[in-house]
DNA sequence: GTCTATAGTGGGATAGAC
DNA sequence: GTCTATCCCACTATAGAC
């Protein structure tokens, strides 16, 4: 069920594996071709030979991201058991546990043509699945998307209770959801 | 109602127009001190015996952004007309018209500290007023600022009917709002 | 309040030797 | 696959003359 790995050398794995690491304490700006050479050991112009150029080094990430995050929703998707919630439980989590990852999978237009196919869309479908609309499911993803994003910039007022607007935001949304049972057809 | 403009010189204010129509034009990445001198007919390093850094620049036109929604807030905000679904109206109608302002208004933290106190909880009051709870309200402004950032960021499918997805979220927060009826103290 | 000159920093990426 | 050398770019900001 897990997506298989993309064919990469172990040296383009390690250099993979160092840029994350990067990524995850510094932010997507710390993330440069000079500080991930330094990282790995070898020279920046040397990681030319690994990746055609550094946004191929930030779409893998990417990848490895929406990999990480539909494995999680997959598995909050429990028959009868308020999915909806458990995925946004999920992705709440997801994004504050890789807050950068989290931003660079979700600033900006998504390179699309880069991506490898099916991968945004495999994280996607639990979200359509558990709210049983994709109309919902949007409206679901974009309250998520923006408690995340107000979360982490660090928008909302500082005694806000935050907990309890994801309660009222899920509540509202669950009360509108109907859950794909699964028994009929994907159009 | 509306605040003053605050005390400015008018070079100043040339200075802060020329600015906001570049930012308008070509983005937050677009407006550099050099490409701000030349619009307005001096170098950049003129600038700074206007303004004493570039982030004075860009919280000027965030402090504008702010009242000019704040203005479109309080319009919306009509006795017993589902303030609430207009104020959301109001929200996606100033983000579609200035989408880079936006992103300006509510990419990353805000600076708290270097803007004139006031304006922020000016433009967050109509909203919670509308909600009638804070909670609610809360979670109603991330519902909106995810739909609209992941709308300015070509991230839904093309396909997607995104009036409906605003229409399926406002009506499940619309069922939960309670709006203040303006008679009782604020506390 | 404007200028010129320039410091200081950092970035992505390529050429060509080994 | 790694290196050195280097290009070219762009930015914010300051110093000091006028």
């Amino acid at each position: 069920m897990a997506s298989d790995p993309r064919p990469l050398s172990p040296r383009a794995r390690a250099i993979l594996s160092a840029a994350r690491q990067i990524l995850e304490r510094e932010g997507a700006e710390g993330l440069t071709m000079r500080r991930l050479g330094e990282a790995v050991g070898i020279r920046a112009p040397s990681l030319y030979k690994h990746f055609p150029d550094k946004a191929a080094v930030e779409i893998a990430l990417i990848e490895d991201g929406f990999t990480e995050i539909a494995d999680r929703f997959e598995a909050a998707l429990v028959e009868g058991e308020d999915s909806l919630a458990r995925i946004a439980i999920a992705y709440r989590a997801f994004a504050h546990e890789h807050p950068h990852l989290y931003r660079l999978m979700t600033a900006g237009p998504l390179p699309r043509e880069r991506l490898h196919p099916g991968i945004e869309a495999r994280a996607a479908a639990p979200i359509v699945q558990a709210a049983g609309d994709p109309v919902l499911a949007r409206a679901a993803w974009a309250f998520a998307h923006g408690m995340v994003i107000l979360e982490l910039d660090g928008r909302f007022p500082a005694d806000a209770d935050l907990d309890a607007a994801w309660t009222a935001g899920l509540a509202a949304f669950g009360a509108a959801a109907q859950p794909d049972r699964g028994d009929s057809e994907a159009h």
